[in-house]
DNA sequence: CTGTTAGCGCTTTCAG
DNA sequence: CTGAAAGCGCTAACAG
């Protein structure tokens, strides 16, 4: 079912056919209805392949993401994949799974594959090959998580938001406090985080702070059980990230504390399935969807424009703080103002409990 | 860059650059080095564009699946695009968010895209439009989760799965049983899980079943925490998907019932995060990845040998029952055999806890 | 073993 | 307003 077949059933020639699905205006009334109606008929509609061999444009977008196990990345694929419909593109995932090779295959495939633009996700903004690579081949692209000065990005202020939590941490009497992350090197969101959870830190002099790095999922649990069964626990861990903050709510549940009145947890993205959890989770909210969203409205702007996304008109969006029931005051506060602490001395083994003392609520954006 | 550079510049034909990459035995070994050595040097990789034009083969698969949302089509989608990125395919995802119209919508524009296959997870397999039309226009597929006698379907058998799950649960001396699922008209899978709850306590006379059928995620939460603060309540829940099942983890908590000491919950699905709950969630393991990856295998190995995928060679994935901690003996056990049954009568509102009593592991797979 | 040639289905000048 | 014709980059006969 070609445009030939249309044009022979509706007596035209096949530049006819072409401009009715192209530019309708310029085709005479009845002519057109006629074509139309064929085509209609025939159940035809243009070969997307042929289309882009001759216009060089495929209406396809190119993604490349850390993976989907991360609801996160999940979230945000949904919204790209949502608008991208809407504005009558295909979207190409590919997964990295936070490896520079294979991000460097994905772009190598989606080269091959002619897309009309790349909304990508890497290990280090600073210095990729990948980007280095889009640019030489001139095909746009716009970073989604990633933060960096001279590069097209999406993001949220993240250093900004855990500088945040852990002054609010504070402001609740917390004085031993611990970043939970994944590794450092592998993540250049991981980095800023953790920039902001020092700055924070550092600028209050009482507190002191704890980076407990843990470089595998798996490995996680038993990391986090040794260290939280430790007498000289941090009382309220910030984590980098929401997986990992469930990963502590058991972690803690196995060291027989009680969260949030033996360990305040914070998480970090805002997964849907966080606000179910018992407590549910304290978290800084990122807008995954928006996120996806915007990469694509802003990638489809500048190929309309014939630009390239400029750094300086990166998109710096708007986190929120969800108080959730994982963050309380510490079990043994600060001497100064307040009623006396009571020292928690039986603690049942395999006990978990809601606070009894109400939340106190952090923040909301 | 196109073949005509790399010919040029090699001092053959384009025929020859061609030859090189489709079937570089045919080539002499000499020509073969300096043609490769040439493409190398001046970047070039084939367009697929032009090569799916010709062969009308374009190594590209569509996916249609309802949401990313729901981990369980995450974990899919991963096993499928890492499957096809090892054979060489790219993928296009689509999402019909349990929508007809925007399955139907999903099939054109793969249609239009002239993908060579299509891995689907329709609402309902028996009489679906999109499998028609895809019929009609001789493009193979398998669906994924849905099962059907006269359809390619890669799935478990989740109805098997309900039965034995409800046996479990009456075994461990529960007499109200109640189904949590989605509107089951939304969804051929619902009703198969329903079907096989139904079966397994209809078989035991003593059960009495019941079903809770929550049409919208957001309305589950109040739905549930009503149904059980009231007296007559379930004392295990059944539940058609691990996201619901986290859901009624929270109702639970709401209520002020202890899982699993108060009320026993079991989900469907297995996703990752369940493991890290406290209770750890009970629950039917699907092989999400698994069934991803056979899909794609099956797929490509029908696009290889010319047959569309059929029926009579559906895969039924085993599945596995992960005991969890979210399953105990009920509150009040029937009076025949075992120790006489405490009244819990005092029960904190907004207390979760483990259980104290070991809990009773169901099965594993 | 290699080159020539005819399209795949479509868009886009350029004439009329 | 419409048609003829020239390719987009590649593969696959068919000759040699």
């Amino acid at each position: 079912m070609s445009i030939q077949h249309v044009a022979t059933q509706a007596g035209v020639s096949i530049a006819t056919v072409s401009r009715v699905f192209n530019s309708p205006q310029i085709v005479a009334r009845d002519t057109r209805d006629r074509v139309r109606a064929c085509a209609e008929a025939l159940g035809y509609s243009p070969n997307a392949t042929a289309r882009t061999l001759r216009t060089r444009r495929s209406r396809t977008l190119g993604v490349v993401l850390p993976t989907l196990l991360n609801p996160v990345f999940a979230e945000c694929l949904e919204g790209i994949a949502a608008r991208a419909h809407q504005s009558g593109y295909a979207i190409v995932p590919l997964f990295s799974h936070y490896q520079r090779t294979h991000e460097a295959d994905a772009i190598g495939q989606l080269l091959a594959h002619t897309v009309d633009g790349v909304i990508l996700t890497v290990a280090n903004a600073a210095r990729s090959a990948s980007l280095a690579r889009l640019q030489d081949h001139a095909l746009p692209y716009v970073l989604a998580y990633n933060r960096h000065p001279h590069q097209p990005c999406v993001s949220v202020d993240g250093e900004a938001a855990c500088a945040e939590v852990v002054a609010w941490l504070a402001d609740l009497g917390h004085r031993r406090i611990a970043m939970v992350s994944g590794t450092l090197n592998a993540s250049d969101r991981a980095r800023q985080r953790y920039r902001g959870f020092q700055r924070a830190a550092d600028s209050r002099p009482r507190i002191r702070r704890e980076l407990i790095e843990v470089p595998f999922m798996q490995a996680a649990l038993p990391a986090l059980t040794d260290r939280l069964v430790r007498p000289d626990r941090p009382s309220a861990l910030v984590c980098s990230n929401d997986l990992l903050a469930v990963r502590c709510l058991r972690a803690a549940a196995l060291a027989g504390l009680r969260v949030p009145q033996d360990l305040s947890v914070v998480g970090f993205d805002g997964i849907t399935l966080g606000e179910d959890l018992s407590p549910q989770l304290s978290t800084v909210v990122q807008p995954n969807r928006a996120i996806g969203q915007t990469c694509v409205d802003w990638l489809l702007a500048a190929l309309r424009e014939r630009v390239a996304p400029s750094a300086s008109d990166s998109h710096s969006l708007a986190y929120g703080i969800r108080a959730g029931e994982s963050c309380a005051r510490p079990p043994a506060p600060a001497p100064a103002p307040g009623p006396a602490p009571a020292i928690r001395s039986q603690r049942g083994p395999d006990r978990l409990g809601l606070t009894d003392q109400p939340c106190v609520p952090i923040h909301w954006r």
